[in-house]
DNA sequence: GCACTAAGGTTGACTTAGTTG
DNA sequence: CAACTAAGTCAACCTTAGTGC
């Protein structure tokens, strides 16, 4: 899972609503992708992060910045980035 | 999980190489949300479907369409796009 | 064919407790 | 403090078997 953090891992987990005596061990597995959390702390975690969830599992890094990026525009900006970079129905066939 | 699919359930879980005689339970309860599958899994029906893994778990509609657009873009064209949306360093402070 | 579900087995995330820098 | 890990527990997913359209 893709963890860009300036908190510690336990202090990260806690914020999220860990139990703070898991919170450090959670959150380094999720962090080095030895166990994956299930969507609900996920989401929670990147509330915390104030990213997207789906900047979480992106693979993609220019993806994973276009998330980010995308994330902070506002609504009229996403509207007038969506009309120009959506294919338009009906060019392919 | 986001699941914009064509094909019927056990036809997409059988492409996703699952087991055909469980193909057809396990892709419905990722559809309705009653079950998470593992990041393997996801990774590989996201394949299938020609979908980045994050667009499963966009939350927001517009963030999903952005995704599904970008992704469609050539890496120059990528590369334009992020220097336009991406906020300059140094700015904010 | 399709979408969908309950019950029970099983796997892997979670807790605990601990080491290391 | 911080990051990280092994071992045992048990919840969540997976399989099986089935429903109804």
């Amino acid at each position: 899972m893709r963890i860009k953090r300036e908190l510690s891992q336990r202090e990260l987990g806690i914020l999220a609503g860990l139990d703070p005596f898991v919170a450090s061990a959670r959150v380094n597995r999720y962090e080095l992708g030895v166990h994956a959390p299930d969507v609900a702390t996920a989401q929670r975690l990147a509330q915390c992060l104030q990213v997207p969830l789906a900047y979480l599992f992106a693979t993609d890094e220019r993806l994973a910045r276009a998330i980010l990026a995308f994330d902070q525009l506002s609504a009229r900006q996403k509207d007038r980035l969506l009309a120009d970079i959506e294919p338009k129905p009906g060019s392919p066939p």
